[in-house]
Formats: C-alpha cells, sequence, structure tokens
DNA sequence: ATGACGTCTTGTAGACGA
C-alpha cells in the first residue's frame, strides 16, 4: 500500500508532472493540494486516463484539495470542507475512504504573519483539525498534506531565520503535537528519526540547489497504520526538471493487514 | 540579503505563497 501526498501549486500548471508521478509510482491515494482548480475546471477526464479517480473539494482561484485512487478501488464516502472551519468556501480539507482507510488531504492556511489576523485562523484550523480527527478516532486514518507547520528545528534549514515568523511558532507546533495527541503519527519522522529531509523549497536563489528548505508537508496515520509503516521518502525528482512544484511528493509504504494476525 | 520565483486574474500589476 503505496500513500503519497503532493502540494502541486496547480494542478494546471502541473498536469503533466502529476501524470509523470502516478505512471512513476503508481500510488493507491494520492493526496494533492493547491489544485486551484476552478469549480468545474478538475481535469477528471486526464485523470481516468491514467487510470485513476478524483475525489475534488475546489474553489478557484486559492487552495483547492483532491484525493486520487486507481479507478477500480475509487475515493468513496466523500466529504468536502473541515467540519467547524471557518471559511468554509477555501476547498482545504477533503475525506474519502481509500482502501479501508479514512483518508484527508488538508492544505492548512499559511496564516501570512504571526500578528496577522490570518494567524489566528491558521491556528483555528489547525485546532479543527485536532476535533475532527478525535471525531475520527478508532479506524485506520491517514492525513496528508500541506500543514504548513514544521515540526522541529530540525525540519528547518535555517531555524534562526524562522524566529518571529510563522510555520515554526510555539503556537502552531502546540497546535501540531494537540492533533498528533488524537492518536497520530507523524510517519516520516516516525519512520526516518534522524534523517533531514524537506518537502519545499522556495522558488527564489537556487534554495533547491542550496539545499535550503522546510519539512512541512507530512503524513499522520493513526497508531495502527503506523504499525505497518514500512518506508518513508521523499521524491526530490519531482521539484526537479521542468516546471515543478515549490513541493515535492512525500511517499509512504505500509505494510498489508494480514488477515489473521497469528503468533 | 531588502530580492531573487511562479501562478493566477477578465490581468498587463498586485496578491499570495512560505
Amino acid at each position: 500500500m503505496l500513500v503519497a501526498t503532493w502540494n502541486v501549486n496547480s494542478l494546471k500548471a502541473r498536469l503533466p508532472r502529476v501524470l509523470e508521478f502516478l505512471a512513476t509510482h503508481s500510488p493507491d491515494v494520492l493526496c494533492i493540494q493547491e489544485t486551484k482548480s476552478a469549480v468545474d475546471g478538475f481535469p477528471h477526464d486526464a485523470v481516468a486516463e491514467a487510470g485513476y479517480a478524483a475525489a475534488e473539494h475546489s474553489a478557484g482561484r486559492w487552495a483547492g484539495v483532491a484525493i486520487l485512487a486507481p479507478r477500480d478501488r475509487p475515493p468513496v464516502d466523500v466529504v468536502r470542507g473541515l467540519p467547524g472551519e471557518v471559511h468554509t468556501d477555501e476547498a482545504r480539507w477533503i475525506e474519502a475512504t481509500v482502501a479501508g482507510m479514512r483518508v484527508a488531504s488538508v492544505y492548512v492556511p499559511n496564516g501570512r504573519a504571526l500578528d496577522h489576523p490570518a494567524f489566528q485562523g491558521k491556528l483555528a484550523f489547525l485546532d479543527a483539525m485536532a476535533a475532527r480527527t478525535a471525531a475520527l478516532a478508532g479506524q485506520s486514518l491517514v492525513v496528508a498534506g500541506d500543514l504548513n507547520v514544521a515540526p522541529a528545528d530540525a525540519d528547518v534549514y535555517d531555524p534562526a531565520a524562522f524566529v518571529g515568523g510563522t510555520h515554526t511558532s510555539a503556537e502552531e507546533r502546540a497546535r501540531l503535537a494537540a492533533l498528533l495527541d488524537t492518536g497520530l503519527v507523524d510517519a516520516y519522522r516516525h519512520l526516518e528519526p534522524e534523517t533531514v529531509g524537506y518537502t519545499w523549497w522556495d522558488y527564489r536563489a537556487g534554495h533547491f540547489h542550496k539545499k535550503l528548505g522546510l519539512r512541512i508537508d507530512l503524513v499522520l496515520v493513526s497508531l495502527d497504520l503506523a504499525a505497518r509503516a514500512r518506508s518513508c521518502g521523499i521524491d526530490r525528482n519531482f521539484r526537479k526538471g521542468s516546471k515543478p512544484s515549490d513541493h515535492a511528493p512525500l511517499l509512504l509504504a505500509i505494510a498489508e493487514a494480514r488477515a489473521s494476525p497469528g503468533r
């Protein structure tokens, strides 16, 4: 079972790379964020030609999230929007059931700056996420996406440069910790406790090639899935080449559940 | 490094991203 997440920074601009990703990795689930798809503009036909089906939550110019799965095991029981979110028109959360797992694709608000009203909105969104994952506890759960929070200083190329800024503040990290406390595990850090692994690099100033990035895209999994998690990695090849997103995709391999767990 | 880059809009400069 291969679960992937990728902030594509416009699905329209990135469609060739997304199709390339599906062909390369054949994920069982792909959560995408920042589709920026128009309400009636999601490229369902191209996705279908690639052998996938998509559940999407689209709002036009900004945000937009989706869950892709193979056409013969498509996402079902789709719920759009995060209960309790303030801005219900922003298309930042979608849930579906895939392969017996409840899967959410999420694009957490950026927050702009610590003293900007949008920052309080970001904290409220993270609070609403924790309430939702607590409500979903007890089933196999995957929350994957752009959390817009770097969990620890080890996930930041220059922690000092971010002091006083968003993505690394104590308030954001406390919210992320509370989210994990509802019964979720940061799969990458769980499997790669010491590895520096960034998922985002600024387009400017050659940051990617200078290895100046952040780990802000996460796959959070319930404890039963964490126990079956086998490997987690970032495919940096998709941050290279023609018209890359500023984010690289994150992939998690999970062993199949054994039908009879004898011991 | 103050900026650098990329995407979108009924656009051609400004907002936004992180």
